[in-house]
DNA sequence: CGGTTGCTTGAGATCCATCAATAGGAGTGG
DNA sequence: CCACTCCTATTGATGGATCTCAAGCAACCG
């Protein structure tokens, strides 16, 4: 199994070295996909789960008028259904955003592993809870935040999903999106998204070149957003936590608050 | 157990006697809130979820600017949380529209429930996959939705929502949300929402008054909404079936699509 | 009766989409 | 190396969708 979700699913339960290693033998033989390609999905009984180990993909749908709307943005570690998930029961179509690796899952081996050891039930159940939050968050910024409020909330999330799985650094991270693809996961158009980052940008808050963002203070941005890291249910992620750690770590100042 | 979640469930798996028999154990003492009052749970290993029996509930998100977003609306059937929900993770507050009577199910009585019957288990991941489809509808809707078409396609949602629990009658149900709520739901304002019922009425797809809601052409509204209930997935529900049984049933005429 | 709540309507402001045009970069074939 | 194309980012102008503010009206209720 891979490394990157491991690390993500320590942050769910204590794993044991033989949690680890019974899910470690559900590894399969790595998949590459190309970019912008759909992940296919057999819907049979031997199905098996795309579980993200490099690269970006999306779950998406397009509409009747030609629209279309990011549903979830999937990172390396990313398990693309939940564990439990139905072999008859179809899903909005995935697709890749950079070159995708991936590891195909038994959905079955899934499930044993889940009864074998309650650590490893545990885990699974919170990183599939942890993936409802990130839905229902997306709600509520499509419903009731502005243009730029939303994109600087999406980079925080963004932010401390890739930290779990070791893929910040120097305060910013790889972000492959074109203003194209943020507009459809957003609900902006491109014209509005391109706006909406240079209002963040002449901010100071953020800076975004050569598919690489960069976060100058995660706190002021956090602030900004008013992003509240407790629905990713990190360990030991509450908003004050977060916000101060981000705020030594960008600035060098200590501040207590 | 209620007889509307055993309906709803029914619609997910074949459920045996025994199967029925097992889940209606886990029925305990119905419990009642008044309107407008938060449903409090405890996140304890003891933990019990609210499972709706009468009236509706949602539940809500409260930014610091004030504004609410509901992130999904609870009618009778429903279960408030997945059935695997961990004990020490919390949720997004429930709060009723109407007065509500709820049975509260234990967590772990239906953990085992699930464990002691395939089919058991199968219902209840149905059910939970079923809540995070219209979760994702949800994103679609505000996020590439007009207000009209937003407003239509819950409507559509609700009516075949209500309909497997027997909560349809003439075309139409009880609809107990005032237009401020429904604001909250569909992500608008209170007077664009007034604005695109009248939209709706005007064009004859539906009548709002006293609290209840007629659809009077399914089929047509469905289309104006782009509306595709797979997302559903009842039993037989696809796009042309919903359509036309609809259509026969509001206008008296068949027509072969 | 007065107070509250919910619905409706109008007017103006704001947010955001659409359309159109420009410019830069990356690839591609000649 | 150059012409060409495609894709992405950017900018301006305009219109549409939606919000906010404000007022009036109806129903209900103590």
């Amino acid at each position: 199994m891979a490394e990157v979700f491991l690390r993500k699913l320590r942050q769910g339960a204590f794993l044991s070295q033989q949690d680890e290693g019974i899910l470690n033998a559900l590894a399969r033989p790595l998949r590459q996909v190309r970019a912008h390609r759909d992940i296919v999905r057999e819907y049979s009984a031997e199905r098996f789960l795309p579980l993200i180990v490099q690269g970006w993909a999306c779950r998406y749908r397009v509409l009747e008028n030609g629209k279309r709307q990011i549903i979830s943005i999937l990172v390396p570690g990313d398990l693309c259904e939940p564990f439990g998930a139905l072999p008859q029961i179809n899903d909005d179509p995935l697709s890749t955003i950079t070159p995708v690796t991936f590891v195909p899952v038994k959905l079955d081996g899934l499930a044993r592993a889940a009864q074998s050891s309650p650590a490893i039930a545990k885990a699974l159940w919170w990183d599939l809870l942890v993936a409802t939050r990130i839905e229902r968050e997306l709600i509520v910024s499509l419903g009731r935040r502005m243009a730029p409020e939303r994109t600087g909330h999406l980079f925080c999330e963004l932010y401390l999903r890739l930290e779990t799985v070791g893929l910040v650094n120097d305060c910013g991270y790889e972000f492959p999106l074109t203003q194209s693809v943020l507009a459809d996961a957003l609900g902006l158009s491109t014209v509005h998204v391109n706006r909406s980052l240079q209002e963040l940008r002449s901010s100071g808050l953020i800076s975004l070149h050569n598919r690489r963002l960069t976060i100058h203070n995660f706190w002021r941005l956090q602030e900004l957003c008013s992003f509240d890291p407790t629905y990713l249910h990190l360990a030991g992620a509450s908003k004050q936590c977060a916000g101060t750690a981000r705020l030594i770590e960008n600035t060098g100042v200590i501040h207590v608050s």
